[in-house]
DNA sequence: ACCCAGGGTCGTC
DNA sequence: GACGACCCTGGG
């Protein structure tokens, strides 16, 4: 049964931006422009009519909690924006550029799965996996003549063997992303734990007990999921090169220390340097 | 045809 | 702590 919910004022809103700066791997760009995409058992359309935003689709509950809730609709990225555009000229034209991100409460099971896969990895090869797994373990949802299928739960995705996920094209990540699903079906409390953990620090030292886990992939866990701590600032190569390039300017890119890059953040965007991080990843990557 | 890079992690030294 | 290996795909 379709739902709607149309959202008549919000300034920081801009699907492309939302959907293009490298947190999540499920939407895609229609041909009018609006963007298409499954979260939790949801297929969402949603589509940006001058000041409007409108949410259409199949959901599970009610559209406008599940919208609300998702899309981060109760921050105020008018504020945020605010404040990081006084750090310096530079964040401020990333900001300007990418004016509409907002950071989305994901499932914490999908975006552990998805960013096991994201290792040295490009995003449309992640894409294609996701929905390979999603489309062979997991539910068919139909909308519009069309088929959308939602991410595998973990005991869905206990059905792939390793053979399986190497098939699908998860290559070097098939043990990992199997291994993981195995530890969060033997112990059902884990996620809830996670969910739970108040103190950021252990909240990471759990997470990179998972196989393929590492530093990057847990703060893209904390930062990206509805774990929601806004203050890790996840390096990869494209925040690495914008930092060394803005800040730090060594010769050579690769050379550059991770710790310096982490102070550096911390100093300058304090606990919004997740926020930064993507008006930075996303203006490097696409300007 | 060949090489390179991609939202890194892991095992080894 | 540094270093190479790792599966696969698209682009130069």
């Amino acid at each position: 049964m379709e739902q709607e919910y149309i959202l008549n004022e919000c300034s920081s809103f801009e699907p492309e931006h939302i959907f293009e700066c490298g947190q999540c791997f499920r939407w895609n760009k229609q041909i009018d422009g609006s963007y298409t995409g499954v979260f939790g058992q949801n297929v969402i359309n949603v589509k940006k009519e001058n000041s409007k935003i409108i949410f259409k689709g199949i959901s599970s509950g009610d559209i406008k909690k599940e919208c609300r809730e998702y899309f981060d609709l109760d921050r105020d990225y008018e504020n945020i924006k605010n404040k990081l555009s006084k750090v310096d000229g530079n964040l401020k034209s990333s900001i300007k550029y990418g004016s509409g991100i907002r950071i989305l409460n994901q499932d914490l099971w999908e975006t552990l799965i998805s960013f096991i896969i994201s290792a040295n990895n490009n995003i449309p090869r992640i894409k294609g996996i996701i929905e390979r797994l999603s489309k062979n373990y997991g539910n068919k949802i139909i909308w519009n003549e069309q088929e959308y299928y939602t991410f595998p739960t973990p005991i869905q995705l206990s059905k792939a063997s390793v053979e399986d996920l190497r098939k699908l094209g998860l290559g070097f990540r098939d043990v990992r992303v199997y291994e993981t699903t195995r530890i969060i079906n033997e112990n059902k409390q884990k996620l809830k734990q996670l969910s739970d953990e108040k103190d950021t620090e252990k909240l990471r030292e759990v997470l990179l007990e998972f196989p393929g886990v590492g530093p990057k992939v847990a703060d893209c866990i904390m930062l990206f999921s509805c774990l929601k701590r806004l203050e890790v600032f996840p390096i990869d190569v494209w925040v690495r090169r914008v930092m060394n390039e803005l800040y730090i300017k060594n010769e050579d890119e690769t050379k550059v220390n991770k710790k310096e890059i982490e102070n550096l953040a911390k100093e300058k965007y304090g606990n919004l340097a997740g926020i930064a991080q993507q008006y930075l990843f996303y203006w490097r990557r696409e300007a």
